[in-house]
DNA sequence: AAGTGGTCTAGACCACCAG
DNA sequence: TGGTGGTCTAGACCACTTT
């Protein structure tokens, strides 16, 4: 047994959700349906079901059942949030536009972070409104070899960040904060006034092991906060 | 069985771990051995070490033994982090001087973020230096109810937040970044020239549900980024 | 060879919620 | 009353490390 079972499990039903096969508030079958699909004891499928349960994909209903949860979005642990559902938990609208759209040679520093050094990255520049107001200046560089249907995507129906998390699960970010000076290029799109400072969030992202993206996300440091909660 | 046993099992291993009768380090008995200590299956006990690995208490290394882990400091989630260690770990002089002490009446905000409508707070305020430049200035509320002997530290040998965690041990804490642009005073204490912005960190840590303390971290932004790494 | 954690089984009893 | 998840047991075999 290569791979553990409870692992196999696990990795079947995740497919399930990640497939669409079954979606948010579906009702999977009972651990003891799931043991007998699978060929395990009750314990083991159990056990699948609580990883996930863990990882946030299912939800339990003592008595009831165990059900798709909904998407995972602000995962409970940190800034991997959706800038998206961020702004429509609000209550507000979402709109974003795209800048720029390229492929390209990637210069040192990028080569580096994405691990790149072979071959071409994908570039996107992205402008997120809240309500009109421009909350957020996205400038994403995307492995190509990763995920080299990326600048097929239409960025004005799904964020960068959904469609990588579809195609390549998150395993691991490296975030950094600074508050920077803005440049005027910076002003100019995220309508700065002089003097006002600006939040600059980097962001690395890992799936099983591997560089997949490095973005930089700026906002206008008068309209937005960062905030998490940790528990210990 | 009003607790289930797996539970108690856990919280018997934390109690060792938080009483300093098991230190860091230290090999905890075998599933085995804790099964027979606390009358239960192996299965059992499994499961109470499960719940201490997954918080990140204990470490497992298979064929060898469960350990207690380091201490959980900036324990990979986020940046709880003692910016003197921070210091420290970058091979710095790490230097406090303490600005201000005090007993006073809360106002209406910090009441709130404290729960502390009918007893007073501390207050400090406390200038950090990394190798005689000033990185921090740490403005911070605790409740002084709770914390009874807060101020009697001296906060230029330990950090609030070292002094926290010891009598309090943190279970959750809430963070926002924000930039900011420096207020005189600020500016001034920091050693900031005009233009650079300042990043300011709230946050509000609670044990066992309770409010402990409210701080305010601003950094000169040339001179300080923040920095986490998330698994998922 | 002995001990450890990692996995798995085939039962069991319970409290709870649904029809 | 039957099905669900929540807990628990008393075994078992494995790969691995330590002695």
């Amino acid at each position: 047994m290569t791979q553990p079972k409870y692992k196999v499990i696990a990795e079947a039903i995740l497919t399930k959700i990640q497939t669409g096969e079954w979606l948010e508030g579906d009702k999977i079958p009972s651990e003891m349906e799931l043991a007998e699909l699978f060929s395990a004891s009750r314990m083991t499928a159990r056990k699948a079901v609580d990883s996930l349960v863990h990882a946030e994909y299912l939800e339990r209903l003592p008595s009831v059942g165990t059900f798709i949860k909904a998407p995972k979005a602000q995962s409970s642990l940190l800034e991997i949030k959706n800038i998206s559902d961020e702004i429509i938990a609000r209550g507000h609208d979402h709109k974003m536009v795209v800048l720029s759209k390229m492929t390209l040679v990637p210069n040192d520093k990028v080569a580096f972070e994405l691990s790149a050094f072979e071959s071409k990255v994908f570039k996107i520049v992205i402008l997120h409104y809240e309500n009109d107001t421009p909350i957020q200046l996205e400038e994403r560089f995307v492995n190509a070899e990763l995920v080299p249907q990326f600048l097929e995507q239409d960025f004005t129906k799904i964020t960068a960040n959904q469609y990588l998390t579809l195609v390549a699960p998150l395993s691991e970010a490296h975030v950094t904060v600074e508050a920077i000076e803005p440049s005027n290029i910076l002003k100019h799109h995220l309508h700065i006034s002089s003097g006002t400072p600006c939040l600059k969030i980097i962001r690395s992202t890992f799936s099983d092991g591997k560089a997949i993206s490095y973005a930089m996300l700026y906002h206008p440091a008068d309209k937005y906060k960062l905030t998490s909660l940790v528990k210990l």
